[in-house]
DNA sequence: CGGCAGTTTGACAAAACTCAAACACGGTGG
DNA sequence: CCACCGTGTTTGAGTTTTGTCAAACTGCCG
């Protein structure tokens, strides 16, 4: 489990929020510096467990994680699937004690970020503070996205707006083109994000191949017509808040 | 539709952000200084919709409110319900498209507050921006346990948590005791807050009924036995946050 | 060549939905 | 004061979606 200090790892995440708003040089020089350290998990190892009280935040390098809640020792609710560039538990700054856990979904290379660190850089630089309070907003915005799936829409609409959803987010950093994109999450998992069970998201996609929507095989999703399969479940994506926003 | 500028309304502020974390005398009066504009909504209207682009955040000053998103016409789903003290579009200050409309669900007073001063107030402390910054974490922590209710709950146990979370809500800024609150909601609303059906609602509220659970008339909850309650549904007020964070 | 995790399929069961009608209740106007 | 109205609640009967259980199958890894 190799750990080292690492500069280099800090430039993917001045790309993410250069992404979002514009930095100075300044600011592009404080999260430079900031001390991260990065660490290699295997697949499916936790990266922070409910009811834990982090010390730092950590930064997706490499990999994809998901944090998720656990029910009576059988029953899993996944809340989100995060990628490169995505720092899945920034809420950890704000509130000490872990509602939820967060974990590898493949093998992932992960920066931790000091929380005093990053507090200190939200306190020099408001206009910092009010990048990463944003991102964690868009992060609630999918959390509501994800509730209207699971309250108000079919098991089929549900699993067309997430490969939307994912499609969309994998293309905003570069990891996908041509309708094409790694997905390396097991049926089991997309019924626990998804509020269903696996034998029934196995029949859906199933229904979704036949009707040539997509195909998914081996880790990678294919979606053969886009039109139709954000006409099949309403997809907007307004709620990804993927635009640039003004330059701070 | 009376309206008119109002310091008063802003003590609200002030108590709700110290049963938080303490605040400075400096920052306590900064809050009390902002232009708040007071404004009395009756029941069922709308606050913000989807797609506004609003300069003013709410504080709700009386009254309840909900957060909602309607597809295609005739499926609507609540993410939140909202007690005086709240700023259920606190959002808006850094996401600035709404994805979602709130609106009131009772009669309500309302103190809108300018976007351009919040900001400045955040810049200037960043302790309350902090503070901030984590109530809009606490409410994205709702809206995970919210999921794990839709994704992994009975309806049963569904209802169940939401009358806790809610009771816990209301006992925090004293608007409950002795196992007894209003709840202004209809068991639509209560459908359309947990993926349900009114139809069904309804079932399960006369199962709980019989029970010797809760008791639900009048727009009044008496829950008869919160031991049992929280048993039936795993409830665990973790995620609430409700201790006074340490002093900033 | 196993072995294990994940996928696929079938038969059946249950939770929740739909449609429809009756009922309660608070507010309004005659 | 009472009839009426609208909204919300309650109940029933029948349907649908999704879940459960179980077994077979696939494919990758050691």
């Amino acid at each position: 489990m190799p750990s080292s200090p690492d500069t280099h790892s800090l430039e993917m995440l001045v790309r993410r929020l250069e992404s979002i708003a514009t930095l100075s040089d300044e600011e592009r020089q404080a999260i430079l510096s900031l001390p991260a350290r990065t660490r290699v998990l295997k697949a499916g190892h936790d990266i922070v467990r409910e009811g834990d009280k982090p010390s730092h935040c950590c930064l997706i390098l490499s990999g994809w994680a998901y944090r998720y809640k656990l029910i009576d020792q059988g029953r899993r609710q996944i809340f989100s699937f995060h990628i490169p560039g995505d720092i899945p538990d920034l809420q950890s700054l704000h509130i000490h004690t872990m509602d939820h856990s967060a974990a590898t979904l493949t093998e992932s290379t992960l920066a931790f970020l000091p929380h005093e660190n990053l507090l200190d850089l939200t306190t020099r630089f408001p206009s910092l503070a009010a990048i990463l309070w944003r991102e964690t907003l868009i992060d609630a915005a999918i959390f509501r996205e994800w509730m209207v799936g699971m309250g108000r829409r079919t098991a089929f609409e549900r699993i067309a707006h997430l490969f939307c959803e994912l499609y969309l987010k994998l293309q905003a950093v570069g990891l996908a083109q041509s309708y094409r994109c790694a997905l390396p999450i097991t049926q089991i998992d997309l019924g626990d994000a998804l509020g269903l069970t696996n034998v029934h998201v196995n029949r859906v996609l199933k229904e979704m191949r036949e009707q040539g929507l997509i195909t998914l095989r081996g880790g990678t999703l294919v979606i053969e017509s886009w039109d139709e399969l954000i006409g099949a479940c309403g997809f907007d994506p307004t709620y990804l808040h993927l635009e640039k926003r003004a330059a701070a």
